[in-house]
DNA sequence: TATAAAATATGATATTTGTCATGTTTTAAG
DNA sequence: CTTAAAACATGACAAATATCATATTTTATA
């Protein structure tokens, strides 16, 4: 099994603030995971006993509404740590995590880390960092939510995903997303996001080939009303 | 002026995990605000160099979205530390905070209140859960923000602070929040927000008078749709 | 207390979004 | 490769929400 010492990874995440000794200990009780697109790593209500560190792939966290529409909330993405706000708290997750492409984890059980927390001041402040950062961004998404119509949420969604994952070498967004996630991020009818989509490649902004996306003008996106 | 060892207050924030010597320290640095109902106590963009213990009084925190509208994304109430957030980010403030009735503050100095951060893990941690709570609380915004209707929303909040902040003696809610603020909370027209409170009251959810509203059938609330 | 300004209220109408129905295309499994 | 299931697409219509206009009430202030 590979080390975590010289796993290029960690150095995205907060792990690095671990001291050599730590990161040796973390190394050897972790565990790492196969898992296939479209599988659960964990469900809404599951008390989770460790961190998932995401060596590679990405996985949607979501969260079941009354109306019984998952809304998704994040896309974790290599290097983040999955699961670690479940640390803190005494309760089951609140989310659940789905797999949108294969994924490597390694899982690190929550009493190994839970010790660092308290004993290395730097590796606390960095995952209060992080959580500061989720909390911004997250309060970003809810005066988008409140805020702008859907169409646009969907055109920041697409520049997002072109942004943060880029594109394939043909011009393809990176991350394959199914129109129902379009619709599960945006907060809209499927049907919603599949018509706008169609209208987006009507006007040109994009251009799709099956599930895959292009976009084709970004600035033009970018001013969608 | 008061000081904070005998400070009933800081039982209900963080500053409980400080030491003795801590907290005379702080204590000594601390300086008290009176804040009127209406004012600003910091605007979107400024860069705080502290954080802000309420005493007593409530206020919004919001963000200007590119509409123009405010968003309200949280409700700051007696024992929050204000601003916490920006302590830890070197970015200036992504929020206003608006007092919605007079206030008391004691400001703390930002250098202040990070050497305690950095030494006393008890104090870091109680805030890391603070942070993972308030990160839960704004996941759980996103999902009812994209996924409930306007008039479900206005109910939640309703329901919310009487929950949280209880009725005056004739039953009234004690926070009075304008109907523009209402909108501002929810995300929608002030319009709109309006019509639902109308609707309410020919219900016979709510009363009012003038901006104070008594919830008159909460379980009603509830169920609207 | 008088008065202007702000907040609340409500109607009419336009726009956005959701829902249901139905057909087509893509994908996955055998 | 075939076939069933899932995903995508689109029309027709309904419901929710926004916008604009205008009146009324409340609040703040001279």
């Amino acid at each position: 099994m590979s080390k975590c010492e010289q796993c290029i990874v960690r150095e995205f995440n907060s792990l690095k603030s671990l001291t050599r000794d730590e990161l040796l200990r973390i190394s050897n009780c972790k565990t790492s995971r196969h898992i296939k697109k479209g599988d659960t790593i964990f469900e809404e209500g599951e008390t989770l006993n460790g961190v998932f560190c995401v060596r590679s792939g990405i996985c949607k966290l979501s969260k079941l509404s009354e109306n019984g529409k998952d809304q998704i909330v994040k896309l974790v993405v290599k290097g983040d740590l999955l699961g670690k706000n479940s640390l803190l708290r005494e309760e089951s997750t609140n989310l659940s995590a789905v797999a949108i492409n294969d994924m490597e984890l390694c899982f690190i059980p929550k009493q190994e880390i839970l010790g660092d927390l308290e004993k290395n001041p730097n590796f606390t402040m960095d995952i209060l960092k992080t959580m500061v950062k989720d909390l911004k961004d997250s309060e970003d998404i809810i005066v988008n939510m409140a805020q702008k119509s859907v169409k646009q949420r969907l055109a920041d969604i697409l520049i997002y995903i072109h942004n943060s994952f880029g594109v394939d070498e043909k011009g393809y967004l990176k991350i394959v997303l199914s129109r129902e996630d379009y619709s599960n991020i945006v907060g809209t009818a499927t049907e919603s996001a599949i018509r706008i989509i169609s209208q987006f490649k009507k006007e040109g902004f994009i251009s799709t080939k099956g599930k895959q996306i292009k976009i084709e003008n970004l600035s033009g996106l970018k001013f969608v009303e």
